[in-house]
DNA sequence: ACCAAACGTTGGTGCTGCCAACGTTGGTTC
DNA sequence: GAACCAACGTTGGCAGCACCAACGTTTGGT
């Protein structure tokens, strides 16, 4: 937005800053995958499928936090750009087995350096150190809710 | 939503935690002051008027980071339970002056304690020193994005 | 006098997270 | 085997939020 003089009641105040640096967050990120034609729930999809391998649309949906209702479309916009396979389980018929494809794992690789660019431009203005620590304050509150 | 078993690569993406976190406390600061009839822009806008007096509706705006456009209604509920008065400015009649009643004082003063007690809620996994470097952290990041 | 800018207001847009319902399939219990 | 419940993928829809464009009005600067 672009914000002058806040208050100091949202200026202390943890969900404030929540909010407002999401949106700088989503912002950035956002804007910097859009300009390589990808969007953050699909790195979190490839991520998912990279780090646990094959897995059902609900589980991916799961572990990424995001509805498996939403998971259809970009599970469908994943594989039309080979990405990903989407075929039916044999063993568990109402189950897709969602796989990550060569070309999906060299995606991820490339989206990997993007995010990391784009994490640097977030939080520019700390130390490394301040950058882990706030990751492990904002880890500990986000478990806390729901997250494992 | 409930998420289990993040992938690593979300679990150590700011920009990721950042939008879990604003999710959580959406969710319980908005809850919270649903309970008793509020809303967070409510008390972001009462917060304004408090510490820097009358203003116009762009001024409150600009220091909540609240659109202009979606201040109309807002200024205009809060003016219906008489939290708030709205009248021309003599001075400059392009603007409203926006100013706290005493109910909106009072009001003020009651949602201070609730919005305390949600955030209590919300850090609940960190101690006194944690919440306050968390909010020092956070506060670095959203100011260098925008916010005075 | 003219022009640019700011104001309040209306109306609308896109994204996001979420819910309900459905037909299908699998597992459990009698 | 029958009956039941739960999970799956899918469709359609909803509400909230941040944002933008345009307008008529008013102000201040040149």
């Amino acid at each position: 937005m672009e914000i002058e003089n806040a208050p100091d009641r949202l200026r202390g105040l943890p969900s404030w800053l929540l909010n407002q640096g999401a949106l700088a967050a989503n912002r950035i990120v956002g804007e910097g995958l859009a300009a390589v034609g990808a969007h953050r729930s699909h790195f979190a999809v490839l991520s998912a499928l990279d780090e646990f391998g094959a897995a059902s649309q609900a589980a991916l949906g799961r572990r990424c936090g995001i509805d498996r209702s939403d998971m259809v479309a970009l599970v469908n916009a994943l594989s039309r750009d080979g990405l990903v396979a989407k075929r039916p389980d044999p063993a568990d018929r109402r189950r897709n087995v969602i796989t990550l494809t060569t070309a999906g794992r060299r995606r991820l690789r490339s989206l990997d350096t993007v995010v990391a660019r784009l994490q640097g431009a977030l939080v520019a203005p700390l130390s490394a150190a301040e950058r882990r620590q706030l990751v492990v304050l904002l880890r500990r509150v986000v478990e806390h809710h729901g997250a494992t």
